[in-house]
DNA sequence: AATCGCGCCTGACGGC
DNA sequence: TGCCGTCAGGCGCGAT
């Protein structure tokens, strides 16, 4: 499932082998993404070339001189870069075939991702407007945490998911960032010091940090078959461990559901 | 304004 | 073995 991390990953991935690329044709095998991708897409894109890949929040900008695709992976999806002869498989939805004989790709078997097109600026379209800041950038910090906090009495681990407070915070990496930072999930946002989001802003940098470094990996082999190595796995502390040992105390870690989501948590370290 | 619950969709998995 | 029910997951949206 793509977390920022994969995110960021398959940016790094692809966009030195489609910037600067002419379009030559765009194959949309199904519409039926989260959004159905728009009638004029293919129209739209053909002869145009790509010029800027970027990232903000899990979604991927593609700019062209026309416009630009709004792209989200949801949780299945997966672009890649291919020879542009590599027959379809069921789930590879659409093809953007570029001018030296490449194509991208785009394979999404649950279909909670989504191809957008805007003609104006991509960071004023309705999904991205009103998003908080990047979790890696200096805007986001202990500071800011704490004051967009004040008076919140949802479930800390449901704020640290809100892309209105922070944009591309994931399940896993909260858990993670809560685990590091000795945080309760439950707990409520509105009644934790500003030394603790202190911590937690920290931990939140260190774990997609580090997992954008695990990504690396993936990026290498970018163009082999497949390639969820499930690399980051090994490197989670709690995501998924229920009645595993706690890294910190050894005594079993609890799951727990917060919201509608599965939380991991140990009861003896985070308060 | 903040918060909650829903639904989109498929593959994996467990129970029978 | 095969069939079926359940669940996970991101996240926008409508209801409260």
């Amino acid at each position: 499932m793509p977390e920022l991390p994969e995110v960021e990953t398959t940016l790094r991935g692809i966009a030195p082998l489609i910037t600067g690329r002419r379009i030559t044709a765009v194959h949309i095998r199904e519409r039926r993404l989260r959004w159905p991708v728009p009638r004029g897409l293919a129209a739209r894109l053909t002869g145009q070339t790509l010029l800027t890949a970027q990232r903000r929040a899990k979604y991927l900008l593609l700019a062209t001189g026309a416009g630009h695709m709004i792209v989200h992976l949801g949780m299945s999806g997966s672009l890649r870069v291919l020879d542009g002869a590599t027959p379809a498989g069921p789930h590879d939805h659409i093809d953007w075939v570029l001018d030296n004989g490449t194509m991208l790709r785009l394979r999404d078997p649950r279909r909670f991702g989504c191809v957008l097109w805007t003609r104006s600026e991509p960071f004023e379209h309705p999904l991205l407007k009103g998003l908080g800041p990047e979790p890696l950038s200096a805007q986001f910090n202990g500071a800011y945490l704490y004051h967009a906090a004040h008076k919140r009495r949802s479930a800390v681990k449901a704020f640290l998911m809100d892309s209105h407070i922070v944009a591309g915070v994931g399940n896993i990496y909260a858990n993670e960032a809560l685990f590091a930072s000795g945080i309760h999930p439950a707990r409520a946002a509105g009644r934790i010091s500003a030394e603790r989001y202190q911590r937690l802003a920290e931990a939140v940098k260190y774990t997609l940090r580090r997992a954008i470094t695990a990504g690396g990996t993936t990026l290498r082999d970018f163009t082999r078959a497949d390639g969820n190595p499930g690399y980051f796995r090994h490197a989670l502390q709690v995501y998924d461990r229920a009645g595993e040992p706690c890294p910190r105390c050894a005594r079993p870690l609890q799951r727990q559901w917060i919201g509608q989501r599965a939380s991991f948590l140990c009861r003896s370290c985070q308060h």
